[in-house]
DNA sequence: TCTTAAGTGGACGAGTTTAGTCCTATTTGC
DNA sequence: GCAAATAGGACTAAACTCGTCCACTTAAGA
């Protein structure tokens, strides 16, 4: 399935909800509200977002949650950080891993080139675009949805 | 994590000690020694791979498993979606999803197109890549290893 | 200063998924 | 007929995910 939590596609709903008025604050209680989701999950996945440095807190009454950095700014990539841990497709192909059978595989280094590839799509995707914000982008996909990778 | 199960990395090892000598059968148990897996986990893993189509048995003494087809000809994807499914990043953009909250994130959209670079991405790796045989591309990539999303 | 609204951190439990093993049936070569 | 091999499926133990809850901290405002 190459299969994404829940929390990471809750985070991704959660932030686009941020998205739309950036420079607002809100309290998690409306954000729940707002995307349909319980307040306990949603509480939940701002923590993560939160110290991730995605999204900034102030603590105490009319307190709550806003975005850290403008939409353009923030990737799929690293809202897939937050909940998914790093990006490694394979257990040989993290960081550190120790595979033991690595020497008679050699898959490794292929693998981690595809991880790469794949982090590189994600880091071109802002949370703007999913949030749907940009509109114009989105046109220009229907027609040309084109990726192409190099020398893997 | 992005984390694929484990069985498809064994998938992976598996295939690409099959990929060393396309035209030659091999015993699942033969394979389980030159991998260093268990008979019962690589007997599991042919399984599969053969319902998929990636490989072919002959049963009986002497039987054993070949590639359906030369390394050059069998991608990622295709891998991928034997122990994964099809590659679906969020339950939204899965085919036929039942999103309770479609309209209100509309996120789904362009979900769907990261996956859609994504599954581009690994039909672009070859098992010959995987396996290390192509170690001129290998090279290549080392230089430049680069993917590009248009519009997404 | 007290109350209240809000975030923080951690723990917990049900449910689901995954991984690995084992058993039995079937097929084929000798 | 026997041995060697795959085919299919059932089963269990472990790991992980998700959602919830509770006690604590912080800050605004009366």
């Amino acid at each position: 399935m190459l299969r994404i939590g829940k929390l990471t596609d809750y985070a991704t709903v959660v932030l686009a909800s941020l998205a739309e008025e950036p420079a607002r604050h809100r309290a998690a209680a409306e954000l729940a509200d707002r995307t349909r989701l319980s307040h306990p999950t949603v509480s939940k996945v701002l923590k993560g977002l939160q110290r991730a440095g995605l999204v900034v807190s102030s603590r105490g009454a009319h307190g709550g949650y806003g975005l850290a950095r403008p939409p353009e700014q923030i990737t799929a990539a690293q809202i897939l950080d937050v909940f998914e841990g790093p990006i490694a497709i394979t257990e040989c192909s993290g960081a550190g891993s120790q595979c033991g059978i690595e020497r008679q595989c050699r898959v490794g280094g292929a693998w981690q080139r595809v991880n790469a590839a794949i982090r590189r799509a994600l880091e071109d995707v802002t949370l703007r675009q999913l949030a749907g914000l940009d509109s114009g982008a989105l046109r220009i996909a229907d027609l040309a949805s084109e990726i192409r990778v190099h020398g893997i």
